[in-house]
DNA sequence: CCAATACTTGCACGATGGCACAAATGACCA
DNA sequence: TGGTCATTTGTGCCATCGTGCAAGTATTGG
């Protein structure tokens, strides 16, 4: 069915669009522990990562737990030590998803299922039509 | 030259994350202003933008001044009113980017480059070895 | 020039976030 | 069972952020 209304694509970029995960690689700190750690091809534990900045021990663990719950790393304790890996597929195809998501919903790359050049714009974005 | 070292690709990755852009799109209230935006197949006045969310008109202006900022949109004014329309390639390119680059860190898939297994990794991720 | 429209900026306030230090917990070993 | 190492959690401090309101600026039309 070929609709003017927003496309599945608009649906799916809301999908995609998570901001706790947005808010974990948003801090200088984190993102050089997830650099520090991509750059390392084993998990590491907390102490190691925590080597490769100047933060106290019990920030980068915290920096750590939080990008583990924003499913960024994974940590899993082995003995005494707690080791995080990156969680490259998952982090990857997230990205690859949304990236494909912002595309679909480009006018200029999907010109087919949106035409409307503004036509069918009425009331603004919140008016809930095409635009 | 095939050194056990972190590749090209720990680099690429680093070059490749962006806080500032991930801070951008960390807040729920931004997220949702581009989606709006997204699923609008034209620029928006920010008057328009402002119509699908519950917040201040000011807050939107200074929202999509950041997201502006940060390379998500780009606004341009048109007589008294700012549209604000996606920067749709560019962002879907950085995310494709860092896709890319993050899967090229994964040791499962360049296992070609890096067949260390920790074996090389001897003073954690700090000492800048492989690992 | 003045008024109206559309947006931005200044300001204050409460909430959140990052940090260090100290204390608590978990796992192992003698 | 103590003791030690590795990590997490509690606490308080300061900076930043999101927000609403009010005032300011830009553009257009009379």
């Amino acid at each position: 069915m070929t609709t003017r209304r927003s496309p599945a694509a608009a649906k799916e970029l809301a999908r995609s669009l998570d901001a706790e995960l947005f808010k974990a690689l948003g801090d200088p700190t984190r993102l050089h522990l997830l650099t520090c750690l991509a750059s390392c091809c084993r998990p590491c534990a907390v102490g190691e990562i925590a080597a490769c900045c100047d933060v106290d021990l019990s920030v980068v663990s915290r920096h750590l737990a939080q990008l583990a719950k924003a499913e960024v790393l994974e940590g899993k304790r082995e003995g005494k030590s707690v080791r995080y890996a990156v969680l490259y597929g998952p982090l990857s195809d997230a990205l690859r998803r949304l990236s494909d998501a912002i595309a679909d919903c480009d006018p200029a790359r999907r010109g087919r299922s949106c035409r409307c050049a503004g036509l069918c714009c009425k009331g603004g974005a919140a008016k809930g039509g095409c635009c």
